[in-house]
DNA sequence: CGCCAGGCCTGCACGC
DNA sequence: TGCGTGCAGGCCTGGC
């Protein structure tokens, strides 16, 4: 399930293998993800060079020619960098075609994913246009969080998949984040103080950077066909350790659904 | 066989 | 009004 670190690792390794390189055709084996990919997409950026490799919350946003080609990966997607010669899957949608004799090959079993485009300014488009500020960036604060929160009676855990409060923070590190935080994941946001707001603003970078470290090491096995980029083994603290003893005190870690999202959180560290 | 996981958009009912 | 909120549904497949 690529969260937001997966998302940045997979950014990185498209970064030395796209930029600069020309779109010699697309190829869309099955067009229907979660939203339709575009019948004229080929038209569009056949022939364009690839400009830059960003990423905004979980999209990743390739500047081709004029436009952007907006990729998100759902939650079974990996976008990798193969040889094009490379026999495609059942579950291969979509190829990037280069003129270096690469391809950037989306696979994605479950089709949560998408590839759209938008002409000039990605971040205008109306996925993107309303999003909160990003985890990493000075513009995600304490000051931010906890105006954000103010008043709000939902649950801080809820709150923080919101893209309206941060983006990124989804199911996993939401979890994660709380507990290096010492914070119960049902309190209600709005109860939480200017100083657990600061507590919980480090917790998340902390977490998310520490992801985004991890799966940094793998990069060297970016081009491949084995080894998603970024499924890096993550020593979690609370997520899927239902029972098992806390790695602070060890009391045992409690399952909670929140929203119909399963929520790990240990009983005697987070209050 | 049924259920669950995941991201995230959409729509609904409700209360203030 | 219009918002915040808590629901549920939808998309889809693989694993248990």
């Amino acid at each position: 399930m690529p969260e937001l670190p997966e998302v940045e690792i997979t950014r990185r390794g498209l970064v030395p293998h796209l930029v600069g390189r020309r779109v010699e055709t697309v190829v869309v084996r099955n067009r229907n993800l979660r939203w339709p990919i575009a019948r004229d997409l080929g038209a569009r950026i056949i022939g364009s060079t690839v400009r830059t490799v960003e990423r905004r919350a979980k999209y990743l946003l390739i500047g081709c020619g004029s436009g952007w080609l907006i990729v998100h990966l759902g939650m079974s997607g990996s976008l990798r960098v193969l040889p094009h010669a490379t026999p495609a899957g059942k579950h291969d949608h979509f190829d990037l075609v280069l003129d270096s004799g690469m391809s950037a090959r989306l696979t994605d079993p479950r089709r949560f994913g998408a590839v759209l485009w938008k002409a000039q300014d990605p971040l205008a488009h109306p996925l993107l246009a309303d999003l909160a500020p990003e985890p990493l960036s000075a513009e995600f604060d304490a000051g931010w969080l906890h105006a954000r929160t103010r008043g709000r009676s939902a649950a801080i855990k809820t709150v923080l998949m919101d893209s309206h409060t941060v983006v990124g923070v989804g199911n996993i590190y939401a979890s994660e984040s709380l507990f290096r935080a010492g914070i119960h994941p049902t309190t209600a946001a709005g109860k939480i103080s200017r100083e657990r707001c600061d507590r919980l603003v480090q917790a998340i970078r902390e977490t998310l950077s520490a992801a985004i470290d991890a799966g940094g090491s793998t990069l060297r096995d970016f081009v491949g066909s084995d080894g998603k980029p970024g499924y890096f083994q993550q020593n979690y603290y609370a997520y899927g350790r239902s029972g098992e003893p806390c790695r602070v005190c060890g009391k045992p870690i409690r399952p909670l659904r929140q929203g119909q999202r399963a929520t790990f959180y240990c009983p005697q560290c987070q209050r």
